[in-house]
DNA sequence: CTCAGTGCAAAAGCTTTGCATAATA
DNA sequence: TATTATGCAAAGCTTTTGCACTGAG
């Protein structure tokens, strides 16, 4: 963690009204340079090689204040726990390979012309658009 | 449960290859008829005003085992806990209402176009999509 | 008769919470 | 100084597992 990321991660804290505390400012970090899903443990390994204070109950309150104040999305793809990333300007989506748990994300330009099909059809007004898919990437295509 | 859907249910179960158990038919029949999106524990209460001797571990391993066989569909919507329903033959996908929980399902035909493009562009073998959008439905909206 | 399935209880994740202490504004 | 946040430990929930017993084939 750069002092600078550090200080972009703390004026954002205080702009959003909280606290800016070094756990919260290196968890912002962690999660912002986390190049796709991290759940809390990972966070929690991460964040204690730089502060090996830091407790497993503060990255689990930060990530829900986090979540919150929208800076942060928790996703759920598999069976038992959490991840979480960065909340994107431009809606992203997800892809999942069931061999190897791999995630890649991808643009779906379309998304928004299907937001309005559906809102329309179901008067529903629509907040957030995610599309997931499963299956085999190259690899693991390869290896059946 | 009628005695009928419990025969469709037993043939069903034997045709997969497992024993054709009470315990099983009856969960079957409960997500069958389950209009939606139970949790374990739904199925499970619902269960044991038919057969109250029922163990919730004999509903997860249930559950585990319809899934394995692609009966039923295990969704991950809010934070803790999963919900099961009756695989569709035409994919269908969901509408989550952020003020209520109420779920709503939807068609969204463009779902295979998206699935070749994105498996073209990633080279990916996809076995199943899903749409999941959040917002506020009528009746949630006219209270905010 | 044999093996898969069940019930019970205990354990195993992941996440939340109570409370005293420490740090921020 | 007045809160808000933290760390620790303990509790809470959902889900899984070991084992002896039961029931389906």
């Amino acid at each position: 963690m750069s002092i600078k990321s550090t200080e972009v991660n703390r004026k954002t804290l205080k702009a959003s009204g909280l606290r800016a505390t070094n756990q919260r400012a290196l968890v912002l970090d962690i999660i912002r340079h986390g190049e796709g899903h991290l759940d809390a443990d990972e966070v929690y390994r991460r964040a204690r090689t730089k502060q090996p204070t830091l407790s497993l109950s503060t990255v689990y309150r930060t990530l829900q204040a986090l979540k919150k104040l929208g800076l942060v999305e928790e996703l759920h793809f598999d069976e038992s726990h959490h991840h979480y990333e960065m909340k994107p300007f431009s809606e992203h989506h997800h892809l999942l390979c069931l061999g190897c748990g791999k995630v890649i994300e991808f643009q779906y330009p379309l998304a928004r012309h299907v937001k309005q099909n559906v809102a329309a059809a179901k008067d529903f007004e629509i907040v957030s658009t995610e599309v997931r898919m499963a299956g085999y990437c190259p690899e693991c295509q390869q290896k059946r």
